[in-house]
This record gives structure tokens, C-alpha cells and sequence, in this order.
RNA sequence: GCCCCCAUCGUCUAGCGGCUAGGACAGAUGAUUCUCAUUCAUCAAACCGCGGUUCGAUUCCGCGUGGGGGCACCA
């Protein structure tokens, strides 16, 4: 096992998105390029706004996604390994008082108003901040530099002290997060480009505990895309959730698969890649510089793509939960039949969660679409087209798609017609639609007592 | 307002001084198919602007513009 160790550090005051999935995955796809540590940290110090529903999300988000983690809370919530813990902040006061008692031990930190501030070294200044509407201290101090390394050399000036302990007794974000990476001895710190300008906050606390600060990597942000308006992708918006894809049953190696060309690529053409290529390839300066839109659309394209690729047995397995989960249980009832339909439907979905609609008409009546009715009983004499089926039907062989496919057939030609002629406007009366699976295997499936009846039923009706 | 980051088709991107600027998604057209979807062809689509550096800039530098982020006793 290598030294590098990284951490991915959210806090469950939300639902968990795409940009901390993203942020996530680059650490653990860096741990494991590196054979490092990946260290989940809770960082529940904000007490107003933690739920245990948001913490269960992160486990059970981070778990669908495939990205185990090394050190911290188990998956199930109870207990936790590494020998680093605790990996709640919330449970780290004693160690943050100590951190914050070297600071004031060593002159580097002071009381003021009730909070504890962290002083800067150098002369000092006042000058009116007409942001703030008033007037503040400043230090004059020298760069801090920080050799990124995505960004490379990122130079800024930090120039005021700031507090590292709020008045009401609890230590801020830059604060603990300082602390518990030099605890978890945190190597590499992969995180999101908009903690690039805290960063020289961080670094001036690492000098100030005198110890050499990480390797840091500032990722680019994900952005709404074009349709969604500007500014980063925020937890409100469409496709922005995680749970959302869970939802609408998507693979979450397409997921990750997607999420992980979002500022990184192979090097070469490559996009549909299994996770141990990505593992293998991946490295921080392939990471890109510039943010990425969130593409709704290629992330569909690119499920479509392992869908399609998943053999029977797991599309079978994977939509028997995924109807499971929707509380459609009862489609299950006949397993078998339950298997032949959805592996019907496989090949012309770009993700499971479209099964229940697509399959409707498999598992009750169909639903009549007057629209596609109006369209298809325009045409030609769907009706005589029909009465001639219905008359034709039970004397076909059923037993397979071919067999089906020679008595239409036969029917057609004996009528001077052609295929088509019964095509549709069965298609209608057996699905109620004019989308879904080959006539004949629709056919083959339902079986020859339910498509007669539901014929039949079309055309006294229609 | 101040500070930081970024800039190739609508989108994700390849390119790391000399290319007909490549691929993918989305879009258009055609073929295939019993519908739809797939698949396969074909098409359309980009180097933000201006100055430098150089024999030569998409590529290096500066400025401008544009986009993004940060400036709290939030994380």
C-alpha cells in the first residue's frame, strides 16, 4: 500500500449530488490508481442543519456508486474502521481543543469579541472595506503559493485574520478541516476548484502547527448545462441528484462511467471504459482545467450503452428489483413471463426505469392512445384488416416468432397484402401504442388467448 | 468592489509551434426494420478578440472580453 492517502469529506446537510459524487470519485479513483487510502469523513459540525437521513444518503450513495471506502463509518452507520477515528467531526471536540490550545500556546491565535481568531504575521493596517461597509485590519504578509497540482502555481495574498473558533464555542470549516487532515496524515487533497481561493486560509494554518501542508488538486466544477441556465450545478436542479438516477434505474457504472469524463478522458477516444480501465489510467495531471456543463443527455446515451451490454440474467435481476423497489411486485408474480417481456424490452430502453411504462399493456389491458388511434385508423381498412386477423388467428401457430411471423404472413398474402397492412393496427389493438417490441414476439409472448380477447375487445369498440 | 481560476463545434473533449483541427452526445438526411428503438452511411457544426514572440501560431506571452469561483463567528 502507497502513502497516498485521501479523503472525501462531505457534510449531510443535503441530498448528495453529482458535483460531490464527481468530487468523490476522483479521490477514490486516485486512492485506488495509486493502491492509497480512501478516508470517508463526516463533517456534521454544523449541528442546525445535519440530518441522519442526509448521512445514511452518503453511505448508501457512495455504496450504489461502487466506491468503497477504506477508513470511516461503516457503510451500515454503526461502528467505523481506521485507525485515525473519529471520522465524525462531530465527535472530534477534544482534539480540536487541543489543536486550538497550541495555536493560543504559541501566539498564533487569540480571543477577541469571544471567538478565536488565527493572527497573521506582519505589520498591521486599517483600511475601509467598502464591501463590508467598513473598516478592517489588515497584514501584510507575504504570498502564500500554492503548487496545484491541476492549477499549477496559484499565488494569493491572505491578509486578515480569521476565526477559527465562533463565539458560541464551535471551530469553523477551515479550522477542522486543517486539523482532521493532518490527523488522518491526508496526503493529497482532491477537491473542488471553488476551495481554491480558501486555500491559502488552509495553508497559513498548516504553517501555523508547523507542518508541511498536503498536495493539493482543485478539480473543475460541474455547471448547469446551457439548458438549465448558468452558474455550478446546485442540488435544485433536474439531474442533479443522485438519488434521481437510482430512481429512474440507471446502471451506476454508467454513472461513474459519465461522471468520470467529466474532466478527465483516457488520452484518447475511448468514453465507454469498465472501472478497472479508469482505475488503471487515471491520474491527477490528466484531470482537465476548465469547468464541464452537465450533458443529461450523453449520461442517457451512455446508460443506454451498458444496458444494452448487460446479459439476460442481470437485465432480468436488476429490473425484477428495480419493479421491486417501485412497489410493482405483483408483475412478478410469474417470473418467467415477467423475464421474457422485460427482455423484450431491453434492447429499446436507455434505462430500466422506463420498463414499467414501456411493459404496461404486458401486465393489464392497454391504454388505448386515441392520438396513435386517430393516426393508424386513417389509414387503410384497419378494421376489415383486423376482423380477417381475429378470424385467421386461431388456427396459427404460437410457438415461436418465426411461426407467427409465416401465419401473418400467409394471411396477407392469401388477401393480395402485405405484412404491414396488419401490423399496426394489431400493434394497437394488442399494446394500445405504436412504440415497443416486434409484432410477432409481442405476440409470442402475451400468448394467443389474450392478444385474441384484446383484438376483439379493439374492435367492438372501435 | 477586491482576489483567484478558466477559455477548441450547442455539449463533453483530442490537440501540447507546421494537422484537410480528430472523436463522442445532441441535430439533419438517407439506408435497414412489421412500429419504435438500435445499427450503418452521409451532412452540418469550433480554435472569443486584439496585440506581440516566431520563418510559422489553436498551441507561448500580454491586454481586452466572456464564463466560473471565492471574499462570513456557513460547510
Amino acid at each position: 500500500m502507497s502513502n497516498v492517502r485521501v479523503r472525501f469529506a462531505p457534510s449531510p446537510t443535503g441530498f448528495f449530488h453529482i458535483g460531490s459524487a464527481r468530487t468523490a470519485l476522483f479521490n477514490w479513483l486516485y486512492a485506488r490508481h495509486t493502491g492509497g487510502t480512501f478516508i470517508l469523513r463526516i463533517e456534521d459540525t454544523d449541528q442546525a442543519r445535519n440530518s441522519e437521513a442526509f448521512l445514511k444518503l452518503i453511505y448508501d450513495s457512495l455504496t450504489w456508486l461502487g466506491m468503497d471506502w477504506d477508513e470511516g463509518p461503516n457503510p451500515s452507520g454503526v461502528g467505523e474502521r481506521g485507525s485515525y477515528g473519529p471520522y465524525r467531526q462531530s465527535q472530534r471536540g477534544a482534539i480540536y481543543q487541543r489543536y486550538k490550545q497550541q495555536l493560543l500556546d504559541s501566539g498564533r491565535a487569540y480571543e477577541k469579541d469571544g471567538a478565536v481568531w488565527f493572527k497573521l504575521l506582519g505589520e498591521r493596517y486599517k483600511v475601509f472595506d467598502d464591501h463590508r461597509k467598513k473598516e478592517v485590519e489588515k497584514v501584510k504578509t507575504s504570498p502564500v503559493v500554492i503548487d496545484d497540482q491541476i492549477r499549477g502555481r496559484v499565488e494569493r495574498q491572505e491578509d486578515e485574520d480569521f476565526v477559527i473558533f465562533r463565539s458560541d464555542g464551535n471551530p469553523v470549516f477551515h479550522f477542522v478541516n486543517v486539523v482532521d487532515d493532518i490527523e488522518m496524515k491526508v496526503s493529497h487533497i482532491i477537491r473542488g476548484e471553488d476551495h481554491l481561493s480558501n486555500t491559502s486560509k488552509h495553508v497559513r494554518l498548516y504553517e501555523g502547527f508547523g507542518v508541511t501542508a498536503p498536495v493539493f488538486a482543485h478539480i473543475p466544477l460541474i455547471l448547469k448545462s446551457p439548458e438549465m441556465g448558468q452558474g455550478k450545478m446546485s442540488k435544485r436542479d433536474k439531474g442533479a441528484l443522485i438519488e434521481e438516477y437510482q430512481k429512474r434505474g440507471f446502471d451506476p457504472q454508467a454513472l461513474v462511467n459519465y461522471l468520470a469524463l467529466l474532466g478527465w478522458n483516457p488520452g484518447d477516444d475511448r468514453e465507454k471504459m469498465p472501472i478497472a480501465d479508469i482505475v488503471k489510467l487515471f491520474d491527477l495531471p490528466g484531470i482537465n482545467q476548465s469547468n464541464a456543463k452537465f450533458d443529461g443527455k450523453k449520461l442517457e446515451h451512455v446508460n443506454m450503452l451498458y444496458t444494452l451490454q448487460q446479459n439476460s440474467t442481470q437485465f432480468a435481476s436488476g429490473s425484477a428489483a428495480y419493479f421491486k423497489q417501485q412497489g410493482l411486485e405483483t408483475v412478478l408474480l410469474d417470473q418467467p413471463y415477467f423475464n421474457e417481456v422485460v427482455l423484450l424490452a431491453q434492447p429499446k430502453i436507455k434505462a430500466i426505469g422506463e420498463l414499467p411504462a414501456y411493459t404496461s399493456y404486458f401486465f393489464r389491458d392497454p391504454v388505448i392512445d386515441s392520438k396513435v388511434k386517430d393516426k393508424v385508423m386513417a389509414k387503410g381498412e384497419p378494421k376489415v384488416r383486423l376482423a380477417e386477423l381475429i378470424a385467421a388467428l386461431p388456427a396459427m401457430d404460437f410457438s415461436s416468432d418465426t411461426a407467427i411471423e409465416a401465419g401473418i404472413k400467409s394471411l396477407a398474402e392469401g388477401k393480395g397484402l402485405g405484412f404491414g397492412d396488419y401490423q399496426a393496427v394489431a400493434r394497437l389493438a394488442v399494446s394500445g401504442t405504436n412504440a415497443g417490441p416486434s409484432i410477432t414476439s409481442m405476440f409470442r409472448v402475451l400468448g394467443k388467448d389474450r392478444v385474441l380477447a384484446r383484438l376483439q375487445k379493439f374492435l367492438a369498440s372501435a
